[in-house]
DNA sequence: CATAAGATATGATTCAGATCATATGCACCT
DNA sequence: AGGTGCATATGATCTGAATCATATCTTATG
């Protein structure tokens, strides 16, 4: 669910409550008691898992308006600790609440399972993604997925090393590809824009 | 969904649609008009998508019990190409049919987002496990993460194979970890489990 | 029981992408 | 103007996983 959408369930604006968080404080970690969602009003909240041998892993990054740690609805514990990456401004809902509002309301509870769809299969789509090995075939079929049938043209709102990211690549990886994919005549680029040459 | 929480949503059981079909035999095409939405009684079903340079990526390989095309609940076309795997029974179910149960049942409904959410959290997962670069350690991680974290033991119900496929390994780079491990004293393999050592 | 099909296993080779290093460009701050 | 931080960019090197090849073991099947 989205901010939007969140906020609406509990009608009135002054029963939500609001946190502010600095660059690096925690929301919440691995295990504790799951009592609430969050969606994010301002910033980027990281949620991570340390994995057996200590490393940390992103299980994702979410921005602004999103919400997060949606799957605490159905766990007794947080399953992962979640981390504002910049000052961030963050809507708090506990979980009970947005039960109930999804039991006594059909249209919510629609809502919700359509966009729990979309997630899937952007998921999947992403999954999909990194089962293509080569850099150039994987960063194509990317553009080709996320580009404008019409105008073959991909506007870049996130910084490249972030699509690098999400792409499972590393950016250096990333950065050349594009150079060569430029120099082959296959892609353009203009300002924010990516286009994808017949 | 699975294929029960489905048969259920359409009561009599004479009135749900079947199909059988031989191994290699689509069940529908990319572009084609959604109208149902299936679940496997028998069989497999694997869901692929063409790229753009006419390569076909597995989108999702659905077993004995699951549902499939779910996505087609909000979509007009179907966005990938199923079929069968081997010899294979389907159910079917008209999606406006499906919508309407989620709708005048809120049980239903919150089942459905139970389901979703639960899958969101292992795609999650799934993606997150990829980001782990390292053959060895993407492997370690996978049974920690599944097995019991008691006995610290992980049955293998299905075959090594596709254990690997679903880490992103080949399956040789699988198996010659899973030699290296038992080797290290890392890993013991007895029967159908691997157990975690100490 | 014989044969086929698939899973498991391991060796040899190759190469693409990660990594490390370095440089430039750009926005923001003071 | 100078400084800091981050995105973009590119070069050099190296490692580890994919690939190809081959063999054995298991399971299904007529």
């Amino acid at each position: 669910m989205n901010i939007h959408t969140l906020d609406m369930l509990f009608g009135e604006q002054e029963t939500i409550r609001t946190k502010n968080l600095q660059a690096g404080e925690f929301i919440f970690h691995q295990g504790e008691s799951a009592r609430n969602i969050f969606a994010i009003e301002k910033g980027q909240i990281r949620l991570v898992r340390p994995t057996f041998e200590g490393r940390l892993v992103t299980m994702h990054l979410a921005k602004e308006g999103e919400s997060f740690a949606e799957a605490a609805l159905f766990a007794e514990m947080y399953h992962c600790n979640a981390m504002a990456v910049t000052d961030t401004s963050i809507h708090i809902y506990p979980k009970e609440k947005v039960l109930h509002a999804l039991r006594i309301s059909s249209d919510t509870a629609e809502e919700y399972i359509f966009q729990l769809s979309a997630q899937v299969r952007a998921l999947r789509t992403k999954l999909e993604l990194r089962n293509i090995l080569s850099a150039r075939e994987r960063i194509l079929e990317y553009f080709h997925l996320y580009a404008n049938p019409n105008s073959r043209e991909l506007h870049l709102i996130v910084p490249l090393k972030e699509i690098a990211a999400d792409l499972g690549l590393a950016h250096e990886t990333f950065y050349r590809e594009l150079a060569k994919l430029q120099k082959d005549n296959i892609i353009e680029r203009k300002e924010n824009k990516i286009i994808l040459l017949p």
